[in-house]
Formats: structure tokens, sequence, C-alpha cells
DNA sequence: TACTAGCAGTGGTTT
DNA sequence: ACTGCTAGTA
């Protein structure tokens, strides 16, 4: 620990040490920010700062959680747990829980997450009786979260002419109208979003000077890491909480703000100059991390941008091998050539399934990937796309643990309130919410005076809610003395919740259940994390359910079987190297994605997606389009994106031929591929010995062939269920007549992993 | 009120 | 292809 200042590079060892006043910290991709930030803070550390003095904002949990890790490793695990170390929204989630009074809202606030911000707007629409065609919830929702972001409320939007116009222009007049009714009810029910973790710190700390004033004092040294990934309201609360000590420091590389979708102003760290006069810059120039191709491959596509600081990212790594092309028919193809492209880079050069990752553009892209590594017996994860928490079971469990912990939580309250089926209905709701509104209460308040009231709602359809709100107040009682788990697991049997999902004999029932008892599980284990760290006292269903609130999929990763490929959206990606990378489907309109390519603002931003994409490969690129690909239920032609022509030619491995490309027939069909896909890539060992004949036939044709097998018993493990299948892929066919057995790759309802498993065929044509 | 089938709309990246 | 909603039926 004494000499790790010795790791680092002059420049690197300066943005270390300089720890006094604004520095701005331009790391280029590779060039050891991690590395920069985690020493500075070591360093820190080591010069006698209190670590509850030290504010550090992440962009992920993931992030974070690492750089703890790392910073656990030179000072010990003792200090490092007492750093203020994570996301903004984690770290201001925390801070508003304790000063939750000062803004009239309950401590424990509830973090609505986007499904339930898209219901609550939906559910103003129709009561605003607003035409549904000009008034789509995600995009008024992107609009309020915009308006949040710049920190404009309510009335202030109401109040701003040209905003109005705008939304008059475009047909949406009525947004200020949701956006007023939207806040009162997020108020209403003690809920916040995620822009109102932000929105609200501004408004604590702007109407509440002494509260800001309590954490300037507390706070003396801030670190943000991607600072050119800060919004408005990210900027704006860093600037004054570091007001009074002035140690600030900022890292990040304009060429890699990929988030203006969500509020990101690239000009935040253009303009830091501004802000501070007296900074200090370090620019770290040198990438450690890939050869010199992938560096000027990335470098000659950058330099088409307008907008950057300018810098010269540079590498004194090997030359390394050229980018490679592949070019594939269909998008299917690219999914088999990929795969087998996998198999000989480990067949070569013995590296870690670990070190390769295939990123892709949109999340809609990882399916086809998941099938054909499966295929080829390839371990992989695949990051984000459909959380854990964003299943239906979890989310209903959820929702009771919610709804008992801040019982005016009206989305937790509507989604449970008849699940399971309590004979409560729409009519009734509709009574209820009507009700709600007229006297300003949350649904749960409402019911609570119901008996004073004489009106729409029988005297039967009364009873029901009060028993439901005797249920969730039996729940209440627990929560303060039991421990997270027990408390939960009597949630789950008391609401009726798992004898539900034990009548649900299918497929898709299982797999609930067991999606409920992974819960539970990880329920258990937040609990023995929580006493690991030293917390002494119960952990309660209050503490878990803030910590799951802001909890991604990626941050559940459990390090049973960590050699994997690794599969996300570039967006993921970010911060993170690897050996060997895919980028896959650069075509036009996926990437550049089809909504930027009419603004100049937008393409810049694509291009430095790719560039993120391109630096993230240490030792070798490749890059694949398709010729057609399958999106929204037909195949399309696409053409190679204009990213791959920007790239200097020099570095590509074959030179990319536009004649080619317009020569070969786009219209190969899907067998044609299939089957040419596998006859050049013959059994490898990974592949169990499988008929070339039966898999393209039945491949063309899959969801057919699966109805013919149902009832089918289907074995999981030791169990044999008899299952109904949804969608699948029948994969080999094996002996012969009528009983014949099928091995077949299908996906269980809810689950994001595909299965092979062996099905009983009763009748195959 | 609960359940099912059929239909329409949608498809971007994330805390 | 996939979800979420609506209408029709039990």
């Amino acid at each position: 620990m004494s000499n790790y200042l010795d790791e680092l590079s002059e420049i690197q060892r300066e943005a270390v040490t300089n720890t006094e006043g604004p520095s701005l910290v331009i790391a280029s991709a590779g060039s050891g920010k991690t590395r920069v930030l985690t020493y500075r803070i070591a360093h820190l550390l080591t010069i006698g700062v209190k670590p509850w003095s030290i504010m550090a904002l992440t962009f992920t949990n993931k992030a974070a959680r690492e750089m703890k890790e790392r910073i656990a490793k030179i000072v010990g695990q003792e200090t490092a747990s007492k750093l203020w170390m994570g996301t903004f929204h984690s770290i201001f989630a925390k801070i508003l829980r304790s000063e939750a009074e000062h803004l009239g809202y309950d401590r424990n606030f509830t973090i609505y997450d986007t499904t339930d911000s898209k219901n609550l707007i939906t559910q103003i629409i129709k009561e605003l009786k607003l035409d549904a065609q000009s008034y789509k919830p995600g995009e008024i929702l992107s609009r309020i979260s915009l308006a949040k972001n710049n920190l404009i409320t309510p009335q202030a939007y109401s109040q701003n002419a040209s905003i109005i116009q705008q939304d008059v222009r475009a047909r949406k007049g009525e947004i200020h109208r949701i956006y007023t009714l939207y806040a009162q009810r997020c108020k209403k029910a003690s809920a916040m979003d995620f822009d109102d973790l932000l929105l609200n710190t501004n408004v604590l700390f702007r109407d509440f000077p002494d509260v800001l004033q309590k954490y300037q004092e507390r706070f003396r040294y801030f670190l943000v890491d991607e600072y050119q990934d800060t919004n408005f309201s990210q900027y704006l609360i860093v600037k004054k909480l570091s007001e009074r000590h002035r140690n600030l420091c900022v890292v990040g590389d304009d060429a890699q703000s990929i988030y203006s979708f969500r509020g990101a102003k690239i000009e935040n760290i253009l303009n830091f100059q501004n802000d501070y006069k007296d900074y200090r810059l370090f620019k770290l120039e040198q990438n450690y991390r890939s050869t010199q191709t992938i560096v000027n491959a990335a470098n000659s596509v950058i330099a088409k941008n307008e907008k950057q600081i300018p810098k010269i990212a540079y590498s004194s790594n090997e030359e390394g091998e050229k980018i490679k092309l592949i070019s594939a028919y269909t998008d299917q193809e690219e999914g088999f050539l990929i795969a087998s492209e996998i198999l000989n880079i480990v067949h070569q050069t013995h590296c870690n399934y670990s070190d390769i990752a295939i990123l892709y553009r949109t999340n809609a892209q990882s399916r086809i990937f998941e099938e054909t590594l499966r295929k080829r017996n390839i371990p992989y994860r695949i990051y984000g796309s459909l959380s854990f928490y964003q299943r239906k079971e979890i989310k209903d469990l959820l929702a009771y643990i919610r709804i008992t912990v801040n019982p005016n939580d009206d989305e937790a309250f509507r989604r449970v309130v008849n699940y399971p089926a309590r004979g409560i209905g729409n009519t009734t709701m509709g009574h209820l919410q009507e009700l709600a509104n007229q006297q300003g209460l949350s649904l749960w308040q409402t019911v609570g005076v119901l008996g004073n009231t004489t009106g729409a709602i029988k005297p039967a359809a009364v009873k029901k809610l009060d028993d439901f709100r005797n249920l969730i107040i039996s729940f209440q009682q627990k929560i303060y003395n039991q421990d997270a788990y027990e408390a939960v697991y009597h949630i789950a049997n008391a609401s009726g919740l798992i004898s539900d999902l034990k009548a649900d004999k299918s497929q898709e029932g299982i797999s609930r259940l067991q999606n409920i008892e992974e819960m539970l599980n990880g329920i258990r284990e937040f609990i023995e994390g929580r006493k690991a760290e030293g917390y002494e006292e119960t952990v309660t269903l209050v503490d878990y359910l803030e910590n799951v609130a802001l909890l991604t999929d990626q941050d559940t990763d459990k390090d049973e079987d960590n050699n994997r490929v690794s599969v996300m959206t570039v967006h993921s990606a970010k911060g993170l190297e690897f050996d060997y990378v895919f980028l896959t489907g650069l075509e036009e309109n996926l990437f550049p994605s089809t909504m930027s390519i009419s603004s100049a603002e937008d393409i810049e931003e694509e291009r430095r997606l790719f560039y993120v994409a391109l630096t993230r490969a240490a030792k070798k690129a490749f890059i694949s389009y398709a010729q057609t690909r399958f999106r929204w239920g037909t195949s399309t032609n696409c053409s190679p994106s204009r990213f791959i022509k920007e790239i200097d030619p020099q570095y590509i491995e074959a030179s990319f031929d536009e004649n080619q490309w317009e020569s070969s027939s786009p219209q190969n069909t899907r067998q044609n591929f299939t089957q040419r896909s596998y006859y050049n890539k013959p059994s490898t060992q990974n592949v169990a010995s499988t008929n070339p004949k039966a898999n393209s036939a039945t491949i063309s044709t899959p969801p057919k062939n699966l109805k013919d097998i149902a009832p089918a018993d289907i074995r999981i493990g030791m169990k044999v269920y008899h299952a109904k299948f949804g969608d699948g892929i029948v994969e080999n066919i094996e002996g012969d007549g009528p009983n014949r057995k099928a091995m077949v790759n299908f996906r269980m309802a809810g689950s994001k992993n595909l299965l092979l498993k062996f099905a009983n065929l009763k009748k195959v044509d």
C-alpha cells in the first residue's frame, strides 16, 4: 500500500496527488481513469481525510462497488465502507430519506420506476379524457423527465410560454396539466420517480439553507465520475455542495458522452472552466488498454465530430491485429458466425470466455445471440434487458412490500388490490379513484374514510376493500419487529400470492414460483450481507426496500461461474474492457439508430457511442452486419453502417467493398443461410451430434411443430412437468415412430434464459 | 367480475 | 415478435 503511487504515470500521479481545489480530469478511453479515481480516494484517506467526508459519485452501482472493492484492498474494508460512494440516485435518495420531513414526504417514500410512472400517466390521460393517439405515456414521461432534469417545476412549466407553445404545436398542449397532476399524485402517494430524487435534492438545498450548510460542512472532497454524462440537475447539486470546500474533482471524456437522451449535458464538462477559473486540468491521453490499431481506428471515426475538446489519444501498445469485418446474410447468420469466431478465438488463444464481449445497439438484438451461443454451448451472460425486478411475480410481491411500508403508494395499491382476485374490479376502482381525486387523498386513505361516505361504492364492495385494508394493516404490524425475510415470507403467503402461483401448474406458474423463491433467497443474502458489514439491528423490510428500488439486473452479479462471454448493449458496456469485442448490427437505421439519423447532433452522439464500443476492445475488434434482419416481425433489408466506412480502411482486415454488398442477393432465405452456416461449421466438439437436415427444417418453422408436442413431458432437473409450449425451437429429434424424443430449446415465461430440455413427442410432422 | 381470444400499437440507450 | 388493451363470454 505504500508504493501505490509508483503504479501511476506522471500525469496520473499529478491527478491523484493534487487533491485541493477544483480539477478537471479529461480521461480518454483506456487511460486509467478508474485507477486515478480509486488511487485519488485512497490517497486522500492515506493523508488523513476522514472517509465520511468524501463523496464519490459514479454512474452505475456496479462502478461504485468495483471502485469500493479496489479501495478496500488498499486501505482496508473498514475504512472503505464508510465512504459516501454510489450513484447520484442512491446517494441522494439516502439523504432525502433522512431529510424527508422538510419536503413533506414520508421517510419511507417509494421510488417509482419507469413502469409505475407510465401507469400513472396513462391513468391521468384517461381521467383527463385526452386523445390516446397524441398523448403517449412514454413520450409524455420523457418530456416531464426532461423538464425535471432542467429543474423546471410543473408551475414553471405551465408559465413558460415557449414550452407551452412548443407543446401546442406538437398537438400536445395539455402536457402541463398532466405534469401538474402527475407531480401532485406522486406527492400524495409519497413517491418519487428517478428524476425526483435529483430534483427534490435541489429543492431541499434551495429551500433549506441550513440543511445545505450541514452537508456542505460534512463533505470536504467530491469526486464525480463520467462527468460528461451529468445533467443540469446533477450539475447543480454538485456545484452547491462543493461550494464550501471547493475540493471538486470531475473526471470524464467528452468523446464518451452518450446519455443526452436522459438529459445529460456535454456542456457541463466543456464549460467546467467557466465555473472554476482556478481549475487545474489533467489530460490523460495515453491509452493503456488497446492496441494502436484500435485506438487509431477509433480516432479516425471520432474525428468526424465537430463538438469536442482537442486531445490526442494514443497507444504505445503493440500495433495489434486489424479489425475484422464480418458480413452475414441475415441476423441469424450473424449470430452463428460470431459464435464460430468465438470458438476459434478460445481454441487458438486459450483465453477465457470472460475476455470476450458481444455488444449491440438495442436489447432486442440479444435474443439471437442467446440462441446461437446456446446452440454452440458457449457460456454467456446477458446483462440488462428484462431485469429480474421487472418480472410480473416479482413486481407483485414488491408491490405488497411497498404498500406495506408506504400504504399511500397508489401504484402498488392498484397493482395488488385485486391480485390474487378479491372481487374488486374496474368499476369499484373507478369509483374509488374518483373519490380519491375529489378529496385529494391517496387510494389507501380513501378506503379508510369510505364508511363516512354514502356513494357509488356498494356496501359489498366496501367490505371487500376493508378486508384488503385490514390485510395490509396486519402486514404492517410485522415490519419493525421481524426481519425482512420473515416479513416477506409471511406477506407472500398471507396475501395469497404463493397459493395462487402454486395453483398454476403450467411451466409459467412453476417458473414464477421459482422466481419468488429466488427473491426470498436474495433477501436472505441481503440480510447476511448487512450483518457482515457490522449492522447489528434487525434488518427490516424497510431496509430491504430502500436497497432494492435502485438496483438493476447488473448489480445482482453472482460470482458462481464467471467464465462467460458478456452480452450487452454498448451503453452498459461503458467503462468495461475486454480483450475481444464484437460490435454487432452495424447497419444504417440500427447503429446509427433510425431516430438519430435526421439530426446532426444525434448522429454525433451515435458516433460517440460507436467510439465507446470500439474502445472497449483491448486486443482485437470485430465488426459485423447483416444484409437482412428480422425486425417488427418481418425480414428487412439493411445496408451497412456509415460508421464502418468512416474507419480509416488501413485498420480493417478486408477492405470494405460496397459492390460486393450490392451484388449479393438480399433474397437469400433463412433456410439457405441456416443450412449454409451449419454446413460450413459441421459439428464442432461443442455441438451434440446433430442431424443438419432436421435442424434446418425445424428451425424454420418452430412454433408449428411445438404445438403438436403439447402437452409434453419436460424434464427440469430431476422433475418432470407437463408443459405447454409457448415458444421454442426444436433443436434435434432422436428416434423414430410416434413417440420420438426431441431436444427442445425453449424459454420459460418470464425467464430470460433459454433452456435445453428433452420432450416426448406425441406427434411430429 | 374473471377469463380468454383477438387486435392494435410499438419497437432507444438507463438511474 | 411481443406487450397490453378491449370486447365478448362464462
